[in-house]
RNA sequence: GGCCCGGUAGUUCAGUUGGUUAGAAUGCCAGCCUGUCACGCUGGAGGUCGACGGUUCGAGCCCGUUCCGGGUCGCCA
């Protein structure tokens, strides 16, 4: 095996022009291809920025060119030798150094390879399973570079625009003190408090609002985030926040502030320039016309809401419904009819019913009758009322589910973008983006039996709704708001409690006890005391931002060692057992289910 | 935890109603070839059909269990 000593680099594969002709340079990087055509070889040299080809000739130096041919697939080489021009016919212009290669002089084999498992190409379909197991081989590939690449420069043009605008970086601890309200904590046992546990934090939250009480003003990170949760395609365990926050501020300050930072990543990775202010659409519109609180807007097929013009109907199913104070509601699918056919009708009777919706009524509307199971409950006015409310023409599909609200909202909304996907209804490279303001505070949980922060315990109700908050919750709408791009949530934040009353009765309403709210919170509460400017901030979800912009549907084309659906990682097969003397000097003892000893 | 999809050569896939020795492309190996660029030509090697069990005269194919990967519901303040 050969050494590098005594080269240097002069530059990177991709980076030769035609400028270069007739210099003496030195490259090193990986074999893409080899070709022998008998006394000549070409080997296409790689790295990150690109492919240079390089030549050997029988001719020149027989030694070397018996060398060169013992080259193959990812080996790795240094080549010395003259940048020359090729000649026109063999100009390659799929390439960027199409017209010029190298003419070697030195060749050094500084690392020979196994035939990889998996080809270093643009696009290469092979299975997810495959890539991930050989992640270094897959991050080779030119699409994956560029993936990286992208997500520096989006954290890069985060760095500088919050720094611009003079927020300071600032690190928050990574062990925290768990505080289990909302997604499970990742858990790191204290060797030197036997029993005691730190948390990996899900989110910087605490610390950031410690930083406004210490006067520190505007404060942005690049963070580390942990939620022990199951995964999806947009969502990991571990994942990086760009997280934010600012004093003295009001809720347009902080969206203005934010809009100003998509606006410089969309013009500078994008080349687009973005419209701002962007619209804001309150949390109840959003769920009464999109059933969703991160709408996709690019399309149509809004919801609308039936139930006073069917609640006295003779459908029991949407009478009862309403009596219930639930409601009907329906989307107008235009020129459904020639799109789907029965057996379509029905297969999305069973998608709705994923969303818990007991069925989905429909009405197709034909040249002279309607089509429909339910039709026939209905008086005449009251068909023509749902007709007209729908805009209905012939060759509409009407889909209404009736049923409690959120059981509405999230079938009808799932409905439209499941519409929307297989129908090729949203346009192509279109970007929408939008805030969704006036959160609701609260949200009941069903399992815990008691009302929860939507957000988290610290936002600010709107002030109109205070009065609220002892008597209605459910009513309180907080100045929270969420960013949101082509109907996904990037980023979110809200403006903070800064007063302690307010606080405990934000606590009262949750359903903690003054020892608990203590017990968890009782450091911000103790800090609080001593002056706490108004503030607010948000945090962004890089890895579903980059995602975005790079027109991906995973998360895990982002992120360069990504865990998989059971949060393992397949290459490098974490989690894993550890032996017996670190479980002890932890005080730990396993006490595993059944079936896994 | 539930539901859905997938797992056949290194890779991507095909494989009929359950029937002889499981195929293709590409990659790999060898030989030939002096301007290719996914070089070309000739030849060759390469398989625990994810695993286990069952049904059957006979299983890649049918049944059960299980492992792995993906999607999704629950979950994700």
């Amino acid at each position: 095996m050969e050494t590098i000593k005594g080269l240097k680099r002069t530059r990177r594969c991709g980076e030769f022009t035609l400028a270069d002709v007739g210099k003496t340079v030195t490259v090193m990087g990986w074999t893409q291809v080899y070709r022998n055509l008998g006394g000549v070889i070409f080997v296409d040299l790689r790295d990150r920025s690109g492919i240079l080809q390089v030549v050997f000739n029988v001719e020149n130096d027989k030694e070397m060119f018996e060398k060169a041919d013992t080259v193959r697939s990812e080996y790795v080489l240094a080549v010395t030798g003259e940048i020359v021009k090729r000649a026109a016919e063999t100009v390659n212009e799929k390439i960027a150094t199409g017209e010029i290669e190298l003419k070697a002089t030195e060749l050094r084999i500084l690392s020979k390879s196994e035939t990889p498992p998996i080809y270093i190409e643009e696009n290469s379909n092979v299975r997810e399973e495959v890539r991930l197991k050989y992640r270094y081989l897959d991050l080779r590939r030119p699409d994956m570079l560029r993936l990286m690449e992208l997500r520096h420069r989006v954290t890069k043009l985060a760095r500088d625009y919050y720094d611009e605008n003079g927020f300071l970086e600032i690190e928050t601890p990574v062990l925290v003190k768990s505080t289990p309200e909302g997604a499970r904590d990742y858990l790191v046992p204290s060797r030197v408090h036997p029993g005691s546990f730190y948390a990996l934090p899900q989110s910087p939250q605490l610390y950031k609002q410690l930083l406004m009480v210490s006067g520190m003003d505007r404060y942005f990170q690049i963070a580390k985030c942990f939620r022990d949760e199951d995964l999806r395609a947009d969502r990991q365990p571990e994942f990086t926040q760009i997280d934010l926050e600012m004093s003295f501020v009001e809720e347009e300050d902080v969206m203005t502030m934010n809009e100003g930072f998509m606006k410089k990543i969309f013009k500078e990775v994008l080349g687009i320039d973005l419209a701002t202010p962007f619209r804001r659409i309150p949390y109840q519109e959003a769920m009464d016309r999109f059933g969703s609180d991160k709408p996709d807007t690019r399309f149509g097929l809004e919801l609308v809401n039936l139930s006073d013009i069917v609640k006295d109907c003779e459908f029991k199913v949407f009478a009862d419904v309403i009596k219930k104070g639930g409601s009907v509601r329906a989307i107008n699918f235009k020129g459904g009819d020639e799109k789907l056919s029965r057996r379509d009708l029905d297969g999305l009777v069973d998608f709705v019913k994923i969303y818990k919706a007991k069925g989905l009524a429909w009405i197709t509307v034909c040249e002279n009758e309607l089509k429909s199971p339910i039709t026939k409950f209905f008086k005449e006015e009251e068909i023509n009322n749902v007709l007209s409310a729908m805009n209905a023409e012939v060759g509409d599909v009407i889909m209404i589910v009736a049923d409690k609200d959120q059981v509405v909202y999230d079938a009808l909304g799932a409905l439209r973008l499941e519409l929307a996907k297989r129908f090729d209804m949203i346009p192509e490279g279109s970007h929408d983006l939008l805030w969704v303001t006036e959160f609701p505070l609260f949200e009941y949980s069903e399992e815990e039996n008691r009302y929860v922060a939507k957000h988290h315990p610290f936002t600010m109700p709107m002030e109109e709704d205070i009065p609220l908050l002892a008597t209605e919750p459910h009513k309180v709408r907080s100045k929270a708001y969420d960013m949101v791009f082509n109907g996904n949530e990037v980023g979110g934040g809200s403006i903070r409690i800064n007063n302690t009353e307010l606080q405990a009765k934000m606590f009262g309403a949750l359903g903690f006890t003054e020892e608990s709210a203590k017990e968890r919170f009782g450091f911000l509460l103790e800090a609080f005391k001593y002056g706490t400017p108004p503030h607010g901030g948000m945090a962004y979800g890089l890895d579903r931002l980059v995602m975005l912009l790079a027109g991906r549907d995973s998360i895990r084309d982002v992120i360069a060692f990504p865990k998989v659906k059971d949060a393992s990682e397949v290459m490098s097969a974490a989690p894993g057992a550890v032996d017996a003397k670190q479980l002890a000097e932890l005080s730990i003892k396993l006490e595993l289910p059944e079936e896994e000893k």
